[in-house]
DNA sequence: TCAAAGTGTGAAAACGATTTCATATCATTT
DNA sequence: AAATGATATGAAATCGTTTTCACACTTTGA
């Protein structure tokens, strides 16, 4: 393992030049700065990157906390998100949550004791209460979810208008009887229901609790609702469901079970994930550009890290379509 | 941002004692250990991690090399591996090769610069020629793919069981005309169709090459293979894919064209991924215990960093099991 | 012609931790 | 009572960089 010093033996010339020819700092003749490359080509001469950050403080690493890289939204969106931070010579130190508070405050250590440059939150568990203490120790933003009372840059999705198109939809349809699904209290469904409430509440309808179902995650989740479903006098004849896995799990009940969909249930689900389009019926559901969302939150992230940009509380919105296919 | 002398001078005691407190050194006595962590809670102090890690070489980091996360198997494989990791507190550098070798190449400037203890490939796209010079900067292990002429450790799987016992159970259904599709020519293909291969040819048949396909990765792969093999004049009765997502697009593909599945033919997929038991019919696959590769992986790494194990040219083979379902 | 500004270089001080070495105290053993 | 070993602490060296400061040499400008 070659230093620094061992380059400038080689070159005849002192740590100081050597270290100006790696940053490129100007007042280097040419001369010299030549000899330095050919010693360090010779060496094999890579620079210490501990050593770089001591003085340095930058890591060029930015940490992302997601609650699960299983989920293929998240994977997609680190996936986005790495692409830029590789493109920018900056690499991703992947943060899985698995939806506990502590685990998600044990990354804030990382901030602390300068193991990243900054932090985006791509999922989140504690009260911005509780986070904000860390943001002196270097920036954080909040991608996708994010806490209402947070005084930092959020790049989302427009989630109110997200409920609000599907549902709308739905309501174009001719459906009156409009189920809905949504996971935890997280800030997305919040405003996606609030989406939901604004377009049932537009065309007179008085949403029904019964159909309003909580917490509903996974495929099996999805089938489990269809049963209760089945099982109601008064049943909905739609339901907005809020991700393509739950979707899936209702349909491959309600067929399971003689139900035909979307006939007997209209289904919409929420992503376009690849599971979507391979269903029979495909589902229809509303595609949120997931790549676009990881890509704008490195890119405003590394804007802050070099200085470019504040980080202050803003909204960066990214656009939401609705893809029509056969599930409703 | 408070330092181990900041520490030190508000416990009234010297930073080497600051220190051996952080480290849990014998020969400190108890009430000064009091002291010292009194003084660190107040401050809310936090080592520096670089400026440890230029003293220690450890970086309590390792950086896992894949093709794109986005692909399921990745996703559930760093998910493993991260969890492992950061319950003996290491932390997990996410690196998409996207099947560049100049990408791969870069990534091992991680090791050398010191900005991880180790490299775990779970991908490989450059020979093991040009990777083993790195190996003098830092343990490199393989993880599923791997490259045979490799001197170090590798977790991985008897692809050549997998290819075996996936045809094997073609056979056994009655099939004589069993196709192949694979992806690139990774040591998993190469020895997932040695598998292939010496099944069909224990059961006296003579492999047909119009019925190897190669390159065949995606869905949309998947159904452009069905296309072809409905125009063959002697066409398969049976495929195996390789991949649940080739399985399920040629499955699609194979429906649309009005063809049953597995009546007129058969198709076998790999992964066991949550795709293969919502399709209709659900995909007979073989199950790669995705998870505990990872685990394996991950586990095999920390105790080669910590000493407690030697990275030698040692297999480490998981088992492997076929799940029958209805596509077969 | 001489000061001011611009260019090029090296010695040494930082960055913030750990570790070595030296030393001091105390308890045991002979 | 003296020698030994275990425990406890601090001063200073160290890790490998970057940066400041000081100095020297050139060029420019009035």
């Amino acid at each position: 393992m070659y230093t620094i010093k061992d380059v400038a033996l080689k070159a005849g010339l002192s740590q100081a030049t050597v270290s100006r020819v790696i940053n490129n700092h100007p007042y280097v003749s040419e001369d010299k700065k030549r000899a330095v490359q050919k010693a360090m080509d010779e060496l094999g001469f890579v620079p210490n990157s501990s050593a770089q950050r001591l003085r340095n403080i930058k890591t060029k690493k930015i940490a992302v906390l997601i609650s699960r890289i299983v989920n293929p939204f998240f994977s997609q969106l680190v996936d986005a998100m790495e692409q830029k931070a590789a493109r920018h010579g900056y690499q991703l130190i992947l943060c899985n949550t698995r939806i506990s508070r502590e685990k998600e405050l044990e990354y804030f250590q990382l901030l602390k004791s300068k193991q990243v440059d900054g932090i985006i939150m791509a999922s989140v568990e504690n009260d911005w209460s509780v986070i904000e203490p860390y943001t002196k120790y270097g920036p954080i933003i909040y991608c996708n979810e994010y806490d209402p009372n947070a005084s930092v840059t959020r790049v989302r999705l427009d989630q109110v208008e997200g409920g609000y198109i599907g549902t709308k939809h739905l309501l174009d349809k001719g459906h009156r009887k409009i189920g809905y699904c949504q996971g935890n209290d997280s800030s997305v469904s919040v405003n996606r229901r609030k989406g939901y409430l604004k377009a049932v509440t537009e065309a007179g309808i008085e949403p029904n609790p019964d159909w309003m179902f909580k917490n509903i995650f996974t495929i099996d989740d999805g089938r489990a609702i269809f049963r209760r479903i089945a099982d109601m006098n008064d049943a909905p004849t739609a339901l907005f469901t809020g991700s393509d896995e739950v979707a899936a799990g209702v349909i491959k009940e309600a067929q399971t079970h003689g139900w035909k969909v979307p006939d007997d249930l209209a289904v919409i689900g929420f992503d376009d994930q690849p599971i979507a389009s391979l269903l029979d019926p495909q589902i229809t559901t509303i595609n949120q550009f997931t790549s676009d969302i990881g890509e704008t939150a490195m890119k405003v992230m590394l804007e802050i890290v070099q200085g470019k940009r504040k980080n202050n509380s803003t909204d960066i919105l990214l656009p939401i379509q609705l893809i029509e296919r056969q599930s409703t």
